[in-house]
DNA sequence: TGGTCATATGACTGGTGAGTCACACTCAAG
DNA sequence: CTTGAGTGTGACTCACCAGTCATATGACCA
């Protein structure tokens, strides 16, 4: 956890810090991400890193489970479910909304993307595992309900499901469209100009033809 | 490309070396293995692993795009797929094949998961992109041919399927299977002891599933 | 025996980067 | 004005590691 010094930090100091954070985890990972250059985009010393922070998993933990998930909300609140909505419906607004991520907010996506992959760096092995448990358990939580309200098959496994909606929902649609447009999630991290050829696909076509397919896959009729 | 010296080498001393490589690379993974514990697990001087390949990258390119298919090869040749298979047979029995692979060689199967994702390394990213490219190019295919023999609803994306069944039945299934058994792939790389959990699981069950899921999902009927 | 070539070796170099520490600055309270 | 707690700083330490090189070994031939 940052310490309380982070916290007492004014907005126009701690603000460009966030952006190194964001910055730079996001394109060079957690590994290859250099303090020295953190503390220099960041206009800050390498000294007072660590009058805000424990250590280096400390800023990667609190980047991407304090600051990601409030700015991913932020960004995707626009969208709302209409309240009838049924299971296939919801994910498709839902991953929507996170596809348009890539297109105005690419370094929050990126690491994002990243966050739901294993790593092998042991410092943040958990925290990524622990974040894939709980996206896993959150939908196997909707998918449960969506079963109970019969939209679902009865006789399928609610866990294969989950594994499923997010593979093909979450990384298989932004791995199709990050591939049309050519471009890989790092170098959109990077460079965000390259976004606008994110913006030309058909992304509401695309999500929609997953949605169709994950219903007829495990929808009932 | 490594050098002759390497190829040379009798087989009592590339053995051991190879199983360096591999251990050492499937269990840190390319930016964390070092080559003084490579170099030493393997029975050989430092100087001489550069009498053997160029560099770093070198290796662990050769040991992912050479050694890794031949012994994948290796261990799946046993299963064989009947001639009159339609698409989400020959599916099955193949990813059926590469599941069996974590159980029974669960480093070829750690690295070849890794290799799957992009990689944050800029020595190694090529690979790992082209690795993916050409899967998917070679899933398309399949597609494709499948599609014109009847057996996928021709309204289909073939490019969007094969990213569907590269997701469900690859990184999926993988990923829900060692769910299951509570492991991390990383873990059962250092500790292949770890793979007995995994025998215990109805693996054929769960292919067979996915399977039928992706048959409902993408085929005519 | 002596010479040559391929191969083997490991101490060493240079670079990088996380984390530390002695010192400097600020400001509010006494 | 003085004090000291809180904050800021960046040169430095320490560990790690890819890659090099001077030297050694040994096989083979003349």
């Amino acid at each position: 956890m940052p310490k309380a010094t982070f916290f007492n930090l004014a907005g126009e100091k701690r603000g460009p810090l966030v952006e190194a954070l964001l910055g730079e985890f996001s394109t060079h990972g957690y590994r290859r991400a250099s303090l020295d250059r953190i503390a220099r985009a960041g206009g800050v010393s390498k000294g007072s890193l660590y009058q805000y922070f424990e250590n280096k998993a400390d800023m990667y933990r609190w980047l991407l489970t304090q600051e990601l998930p409030r700015r991913k909300l932020a960004a995707v609140q626009s969208s709302s479910v209409p309240p009838d909505a049924d299971l296939f419906q919801t994910l498709e607004a839902w991953y929507l909304a996170g596809l348009w991520l890539f297109v105005r907010e690419p370094r929050l996506a990126s690491l994002g993307a990243v966050l739901m992959h294993p790593s092998s760096e042991p410092e943040i092995r958990s925290l990524h595992l622990e974040t894939r448990e709980q996206t896993h358990a959150y939908l196997v939580g909707m998918v449960s309900a969506a079963m109970e309200r019969g939209e679902l098959r009865a006789d399928l496994d609610a866990d294969l499901v989950a594994v499923l909606v997010s593979k093909v929902m979450g990384s298989g649609l932004s791995e199709t469209l990050l591939m049309r447009a050519g471009v890989d999630a790092a170098q959109l991290a990077a460079d965000p100009e390259l976004a606008k050829g994110l913006a030309q696909q058909d992304i509401e076509g695309l999500v929609h033809q997953a949605a169709e397919i994950l219903r007829r896959a495990v929808g009932t009729g």
